[in-house]
DNA sequence: GCCGTTTTCGGCCCGACTGTTTTCAGTCG
């Protein structure tokens, strides 16, 4: 049983304490415990209790109770809930607008359990016979359930990113003195965002209908003197808050989030004596305003560092900020070669040489062209005689390109048994291999586990490529257990890539970290299909980033000739040593 | 349910908006 099938136990359990009408804090307490182990690298299955109390938020109970989940599938305590409320009736509680008072006066006054039971009583007029429960509310309640699929779950960083840019710049086209930022998820660089969040300061209140006029605004869902919610076309909800100039730090820190960060910091300010909210830092005795112009005043006022957005998940942030020893992040700047891309040779779109100047165009100074081995017939992939040949054309039009190394690669597919797509004295005669699971996602743990540990023990493998496996909003990672994939990385120096395909992010965040922690090198790579493709690097850097990850960590930020020098192939056979540096 | 050199008991983040009210509860971020 992995991490998040605990965690998702917790959380529900937290869900159905709250229709319940439970003490909110143990609600919390079980939110928290999920989070916890949805963050932790390690498998805590694996561990004993005392081991699992030493986790942020998991004490005594908590503890026992994910043994117990471990142990037998499930706890007694969660069975129970299960027996006063129907599963159900948590759909009902994803909704937008409904909430824990609603869902459970819903169920208990209506007998409503399903999306279904509630369009019906929302049509029949049932539903207005409940008390606070008018037409609008009804509306707003049989709307919901209608666009439920339609505009359901989250959106790529990516995608989100666009349509954040696409809209700061008709605001700032329609309000030139106003500083406009976007906040939430987005600025902390999150894989995937809910909605949209912007922040306006220095701008009259007409800026909420600059902002409601958009073009793109489907709907109003909300609209104040300084606050506005809409629907943008394609289901995005934005959200505009509005701030006086001399709050902008305090509300961009503030909406920023993440919610664990800010809580912690609000914890931090009561513990001196100060109170933090969108406006500023206040003292609570006289409420003299200490701060609240910049997000650095903020923290410098409370001790700390400025902690860049992508760090702050309550991860470590404030005590290393207390302690001035945030690390440098990597920048797409530090990037100075690509190491995963393919060509027409299999199911690119462009050819060597196109690549390999669009490479160059794109500021890099290698790039790996790594086109699919055999086994992925349906991308039409190299066999050992079809490999060679393509590395002698690679090798032939890096010698005529100026400006970029050109290296002879294959993205070797790792087989269901772990074994590789090609023989060894043909990986021998490349300059470079990532070796990537492209089937078999549904294997068990255990044997996925022992197939990707195979694979690295190969000494011709450089790189895991993608090394999970997932697709955002698609696909769940394999249920191989990464903490030792992550572990056999780190003995046999092999790399872990960080795909920067949109979809992909693999590895994540939490990943990316805990390989780092264990002395993992990491490479970022586009994964690119085609000359267009080397954009998408930008999202590799920003996973990194929120993995702590400096440019020390990537070994893609070395020059050329120290990078190759790094590959566990040319250093010290033997294999099993520790990075040289 | 968690947590702790101000605490092992008594705290636990906080403000805005909506819809239904007639002073506020519920939801959201």
């Amino acid at each position: 049983m992995d991490n998040l099938a605990i965690a998702r136990i917790l959380a529900e359990i937290g869900d159905l304490l709250e229709i319940r009408g439970d003490n909110p804090f143990k609600i919390r307490a079980y939110r928290n415990g999920a989070d916890t182990l949805a963050d932790e690298p390690s498998a805590a299955a694996a561990m004993t209790e005392a081991q699992l109390q030493q986790l942020p938020g998991i004490g005594r109970d908590l503890a026992k109770k994910i043994r117990e989940i471990v142990d037998t599938g499930d706890t007694a305590f969660h069975r129970e809930l299960l027996e006063e409320f129907p599963p159900t009736i948590l759909d009902l509680l994803r909704l937008p607008g409904l909430g824990p008072r609603t869902v459970r006066q819903l169920y208990t006054e209506l007998d409503i359990r399903t999306l279904a039971d509630l369009e019906t009583a929302a049509r029949d007029g049932r539903l207005e016979r409940l008390r606070g429960m008018g037409p609008k509310k009804r509306e707003l309640i049989l709307k919901a359930v209608q666009t439920r699929q339609q505009y359901a779950g989250r959106h790529l960083l990516p995608d989100m990113h666009d349509i954040a840019a696409a809209l700061v710049a008709a605001l700032r086209e329609d309000l030139p003195a106003a500083d406009i930022v976007p906040v939430g998820s987005l600025r902390r660089g999150c894989e995937t965002c809910g909605d949209l969040d912007l922040l306006v300061s220095g701008a009259e209140t007409t800026a909420i209908d600059r902002f409601l006029g958009y073009r793109l605004v489907e709907e109003v869902l909300a609209r104040g003197d300084t606050k506005a919610s809409v629907r943008l076309w394609g289901g995005i909800q934005a959200d505009l808050r509005l701030v006086p100039a001399e709050s902008r730090g305090a509300a961009m820190q503030y909406f920023t989030g993440s919610k664990a960060h800010n809580i912690a910091l609000r914890d931090r300010a009561l513990q001196r004596g100060l109170k933090l909210n969108e406006y500023g830092l206040f003292r609570i005795e006289g409420g003299e305003r200490l701060a609240g112009a910049t997000e650095e005043g903020i923290y410098e006022a409370l001790g700390l560092a400025w902690i860049p957005p992508e760090l702050r998940e309550h991860r470590g942030e404030i005590e290393a900020a207390e302690a001035r020893q945030l690390p440098r992040l990597i920048d797409l700047a530090d990037l100075r070669g690509d190491l995963h891309s393919h060509t027409t040779a299999t199911d690119g779109r462009d050819d060597i040489e196109t690549m390999a100047r669009a490479a160059k165009e794109a500021g890099l100074r290698y790039l790996a062209i790594t086109d699919h081995s055999q086994s992925l017939t349906m991308s039409n992939g190299l066999d050992e005689r079809r490999a060679l040949e393509h590395a002698r054309r690679i090798r032939e039009a890096g010698s005529r390109i100026d400006g970029i190394t050109l290296l002879a690669g294959i993205e070797c597919d790792i087989r269901a048994d772990g074994t590789l797509d090609l023989a060894d004295d043909c990986l021998a005669q490349l300059d470079y291999v990532v070796a990537s699971i492209h089937s078999g996602f549904a294997q068990e743990a255990a044997q996925m586990t022992d197939r990707l540990l195979r694979a690295i023990e190969n000494r011709w493998i450089d790189t895991i490529g993608h090394p999970t496996g997932r697709k955002l909003l698609k696909r769940e990672p394999h249920k191989g257990d990464m903490t030792a994939v992550v572990d056999a990385a780190a003995r046999h120096g092999v790399a872990l890539e960080i795909n920067c395909q949109i979809d992909r992010l693999d590895l994540s965040d939490v990943h990316a970290r805990l390989a780092r922690e264990r002395g993992v090198r990491l490479i970022i790579a586009s994964d690119s299909h085609s000359q267009a493709g080397f954009g998408v690097l930008r999202w590799g850097v920003q996973v990194a980033r929120r993995a702590w990850i400096g440019p020390g960590d990537v070994l893609n930020t070395r020059p050329p000739d120290e990078f190759l020098a790094s590959l566990r192939r040319h250093r010290t056979r033997g294999g099993a040593s520790a990075p040289s540096a």
